[in-house]
This record gives C-alpha cells, sequence and structure tokens, in this order.
RNA sequence: GGCGCGUUCUUCUAACGGUUAGGAAGUCGGAUUCUCAUUCCGAAAAUAGCAGUUCGAUUCUGCUACGCGCUACCA
C-alpha cells in the first residue's frame, strides 16, 4: 500500500515535469555511431513525451578541441531527421549551449559547495600526483585521492586558511575537488538497470574544477542539466560508474536530480570490445554517420552518407541496436518508431554491430521507397556520369531493378544497359551461353526483328520472337540467354522483351549486331 | 587489483515462473524464372556452468566462469 502510494506520487511528479533530455557530445572528433544512437534514444524519448530534445556542446577540454567537429555533429543529427529544439544554432531559454560560453557560471557552484565543505581546494600539481600514482603502481596498488590520502596532500583541509589564501593570492593553481562522504551506500535506479548502489569508500575526491578555470564534466553536466532543467539524463554505459558522484552532487547542491538511463554499449561485429573507428577501416565499413577529413592528419573516414545508405534506413538500423518493438515489425519510419519507443524495451547487454544487417536495411527501404524518390536520387547518381535523360524513362528503369539494388551506385551496376551499350560482355555469360552456332542465330533474329513492323512494346515483340522460334525449332534457353547477353552483357536482369522495349529497335539491332561482331567463340 | 554492469541460435533479439524456447539477418536446400534478383516454402542453429527457492525455472537468489565499462586537472 504505501509502495503503491509513494509510486503513485512519482508518477505525479513526473507529469508535472516537461520531459527535456540533451545530447551532449564533446566536439573531440566525429559523431561515433555509438554517439549518434544515444543522439536518436534522446530523441524518440523526449518526442514520444512531447518534451524537447537539447544539444549542448561539451568543449570544457580546450586541449581536445578539434576544428570542424562541432558542425559534422549538426550536420550529422540534421542528416538523421534528428530535430534540436534548443541549441547553438537554435537558441533557446537556457542560451548558450556552450559549455566554454557558460565558462563563468560554473564557479559559483563550486564555491557553494566548498563553503558549504562538500568540497575543498587542492594544490597538488599534476606532476605530483602523477608522482604519486606510478609509484604506488610499481607497489601493484593504485593511488586515489579520496578520504584516506587526502589527509596528507595538499589542499584546504590540510593546511591553514591563512595558508590558502597566500597561495591563490600568489597566484599557485588549484583545482577544486570533491569531498566524497565515507561510507555512505548510494542507491539510484537507472530507468534501464534498475537498482544500482555504489559505496562512497570506494569512489575518489573527482576535479570539478580545474586550475584553467574550466570545470570538468562532472560540474559542468550536473549545473548546466539543472539549470537547462532536463528531466531525463540518457547516456551511454560508461557514465554508469559516475553516476553516484553526480546525485551526490546534486544533493549538496540542494537540486532534485533527473531519472538516469545508462544504455548499452555498441560492440565490435567480431572480436571483442566496443566498436572502434580501426573496425570500420578493416572490415570495410563506415564508423560514422558521415565523412570525416581529419584537419589534422588528412586521415578520411567513411560515413554512411556518403556511402550511399539512406538517413531513414540508417536511423531504423540504429533504433534497432538494443531496442526493439517486442512486435515483429522491424521497418520503422521515425514517426513509428516515437510512437513505439520505450526506454523499458532498450536491452542492458551490448551489441554487436552487424553490418550486413544495415545493408539489409537499406535494401528494405529501397523497396519501399517510391520509385520517385528512388529516381531521383538515380537521376543525380546519372548527371554525375554525365548522363541525362527522362525522369520517366529513369523511373521505369527503377521500378525494374530497384529490388535487386541495395544502394543507389547498384542500379547502375544493374541497369547500365538502359542507358548506353555494353562495353564489354561478361566472360562467365559467355562461357556459359555463347555456343556454337550462336551468332548465326543471332544474326537470324536481328533480321526478323529488323522487318518487324509492329508497334515496339514487349509484348509484340515477344509475340514475333516466339513465332519465329517456333519456326526454327531453337531452344528457348539457348537463344534467350544469347539474346540477353547481346544486349545487357551479362545474365542479369529483369524481362528482356522490356528492355528491349525501353532501349527502342534501333539500339535493340545495334546491339545484336555489335555482339555477333565482337563477341569471339 | 578495486568497483560496477552484463551473459538466449554465428549475429540482432522475443518469451517479464508453465511455449514443441518465437522472429529477423546470414548460411544451406527446394519451388518459380530466359538470366540475375525478388518472392514463396524448408533446414541446421541457443537459454555460460553449478547450487538454491518453487509443484514448475530462460525468467527469482547465490557462487563460479567469461565479457565489457570505469578507476585523469578527458569527456
Amino acid at each position: 500500500m504505501i509502495e503503491s502510494l509513494s509510486l503513485l506520487k512519482n508518477f505525479k511528479e513526473m507529469e508535472s515535469q516537461k520531459v527535456r533530455v540533451r545530447f551532449a557530445p564533446s566536439p573531440t572528433g566525429p559523431l561515433h555511431i555509438g554517439g549518434v544512437r544515444t543522439a536518436l534514444f534522446n530523441y524518440l524519448f523526449a518526442k514520444k513525451n512531447n518534451g524537447d530534445f537539447l544539444l549542448r556542446i561539451e568543449d570544457t577540454d580546450q586541449t581536445r578541441f578539434v576544428p570542424g567537429a562541432e558542425n559534422y555533429i549538426m550536420e550529422a543529427l540534421e542528416w538523421c531527421g534528428i530535430k534540436v529544439d534548443e541549441g547553438i544554432r537554435e537558441g533557446g531559454p537556457h542560451a548558450p549551449y556552450r559549455q566554454s560560453e557558460r565558462k563563468a557560471m560554473y564557479k559559483k557552484y563550486a564555491d557553494q559547495l566548498v563553503a558549504a565543505g562538500d568540497a575543498y581546494y587542492a594544490f597538488d600539481t599534476p606532476e605530483e600526483l602523477d608522482q604519486l600514482r606510478t609509484a604506488a603502481e610499481s607497489k601493484g596498488e593504485t593511488f586515489t585521492y579520496n578520504a584516506e590520502t587526502r589527509v596528507s596532500l595538499c589542499n584546504s583541509l590540510t593546511i591553514t586558511e591563512a595558508e590558502v589564501k597566500a597561495k591563490m593570492e600568489r597566484g599557485d593553481h588549484y583545482v577544486i575537488r570533491f569531498k566524497m562522504p565515507s561510507n555512505v551506500d548510494v542507491s539510484e535506479v537507472d530507468m534501464i538497470r534498475g537498482l544500482v548502489t555504489f559505496n562512497t569508500d570506494r569512489l575518489d575526491d573527482k576535479v570539478l574544477f580545474k586550475s584553467d578555470g574550466m570545470p570538468t564534466y562532472h560540474l559542468a553536466n550536473v549545473v548546466d542539466d539543472h539549470l537547462m532543467e532536463i528531466s531525463h539524463v540518457i547516456r551511454g554505459e560508461e557514465w554508469l560508474p559516475s553516476m553516484p558522484l553526480h546525485v551526490l552532487l546534486y544533493e549538496k547542491l540542494g537540486w532534485k536530480h533527473p531519472r538516469f538511463a545508462h544504455l548499452p554499449l555498441i560492440l565490435k561485429p567480431v572480436g571483442k570490445g566496443k566498436l572502434s573507428k580501426r573496425d570500420g577501416d578493416k572490415m570495410g565499413f563506415p564508423v560514422f554517420p558521415l565523412l570525416w577529413t581529419d584537419p589534422f592528419t588528412g586521415e578520411i573516414s567513411k560515413g554512411y552518407r556518403e556511402d550511399g545508405y539512406f538517413p531513414d534506413a540508417f536511423v531504423n538500423m540504429l533504433a534497432f541496436l538494443g531496442w526493439n518493438p517486442g512486435t515483429e515489425q522491424e521497418i520503422f519510419s521515425m514517426d513509428e518508431l516515437i510512437k513505439a519507443f520505450d526506454l523499458e524495451r532498450v536491452g542492458k547487454s551490448g551489441s554487436k554491430f552487424d553490418p550486413e544487417k544495415t545493408k539489409w536495411f537499406n535494401h528494405q527501404y529501397m523497396l519501399r521507397k517510391p520509385d520517385s524518390e528512388v529516381a531521383g536520387l538515380f537521376k543525380e547518381f546519372l548527371a554525375g556520369r554525365g548522363i541525362t535523360c527522362d525522369d520517366s524513362y529513369i523511373q521505369r528503369v527503377v521500378s525494374m531493378i530497384k529490388e535487386r539494388a541495395v544502394f543507389i551506385p547498384d542500379l547502375w551496376a544493374q541497369g547500365s544497359y538502359f542507358f548506353e551499350e555494353p562495353s564489354e560482355y561478361d566472360e562467365q555469360s559467355i562461357k556459359k551461353r555463347w555456343k556454337e552456332g550462336v551468332p548465326q542465330m543471332m544474326s537470324e533474329i536481328g533480321d526478323v526483328l529488323s522487318s518487324f513492323d509492329g508497334t515496339w512494346e514487349a509484348s509484340s515483340i515477344k509475340e514475333c520472337f516466339s513465332e519465329f522460334m517456333n519456326s526454327k525449332g531453337w531452344g528457348f534457353g539457348l537463344v534467350m540467354n544469347a539474346f540477353r547477353i547481346c544486349i545487357v552483357g551479362a545474365a542479369m536482369g529483369p524481362d528482356l522483351f522490356e528492355i528491349c522495349e525501353m532501349i527502342g529497335k534501333e539500339e535493340t539491332l545495334q546491339r545484336i549486331d555489335k555482339a555477333v561482331k565482337t563477341i569471339v567463340l
């Protein structure tokens, strides 16, 4: 009874608060597909609950700034169809949305924690700490800045107030560290994993505020999430260990903390570990949504967009990495994903990335997209090869061959013969189908078709062809395949008579003629 | 090492105490077809291990193993 009452209370609380989530990447390079998925899940959750999706750039580490990365992130989200409600481009009531531009806001909260005794100034230099770490390591131990060690280090807990003041006036570098309380069990419900408990004795005194005047991730994300009225923090599993720190920070700052959900990781297709850029290079699939050129090394990484994937197929595939609707439906538009999405249906375990399934999704989208849409894309591709032609012609080609294509360029590989005569003839097909006597047969068929004076359309061409075949008593299989080689250049493609109709009588006769002259037995 | 999280066919996963453990990708058959591709049928393929709770465990608990994550003045 008490339990259901408190549940009811929670429910009411939830209801009264508007859902606001954020995607908060660090602009240190191109956005990895794991990051895109995090953004997607945040977006889906927000839209499902009529909430807002914010984009906040976490650039508190100036040493890791990469030019172009921020822009890349926004372009990638845009390509995916993930619309930002508040962000650095869109603006919003909590601007600025770049942490480096919010720099002035953080110190106040760090000082507030120090004043309340929940944080302290520490003057130990990075070099001193490094030394302690390597010394501990050589003894097979790990150095941790915590309740045990802070009493013998240089900080405002161990030196007098006057000394602290003197050091600061002298301009000594210092950081502000969180004073992790001792032996407290911090329990928090993760929306995906359930109740998770950590004991503070195993945690360290994290730096909250760096000596360069910037907050660390921990402080900045808590302050900003509070100020920006974030209701749910949905992020990667790698953040789970810092959840207790964040919960404590909210508590000490006197704030209500958002709900947390930690997403499982995306793993390598083969072997162990999380997906990395290397896996893509090695196995030939993109790991990034968009092509990326490293501004320092010039190194190029493939992108899904440039590799010909449809953004909606890419998003559909991503949604199914760690989430499933519980039904047998697999193809979902963004709107359908929004309707169906539920954090409770996000799995707990990491999923291996499957490049093959991604292709399958793309093929499904190729099949389902209207011919006109695919034709528009294919038209661009053709234009790139200097081929221009009628929209309706392209559309008809698309309708005939898209079922055998995964990507737009496949339409060319599967249908170039609709636009130009074969430049070469497939060796395998010739070996199998271009037999003794075939050239003569082809010539005769050419003659028959040449004198054919009915309407040049598939059904009548077929009729004429069949009549002639019957009169000759030739094997349909043998002749048709050879004929196909003349027209297409290989043993592939849709109905041959339809192809003849499409390319026209002149072209058909010319190709027969060329094949007979060119192909050697 | 410490802490945390995880573990169902090769892969993505369903089954939130009772099913012949279901679907999808891939693979292999077969049907259709002038060919290729589609499409349609079919096949092989899984609850990490050991205890416990229970009339009954994939499902709950514990231990073991394995995997992953975190353990920076990086996010």
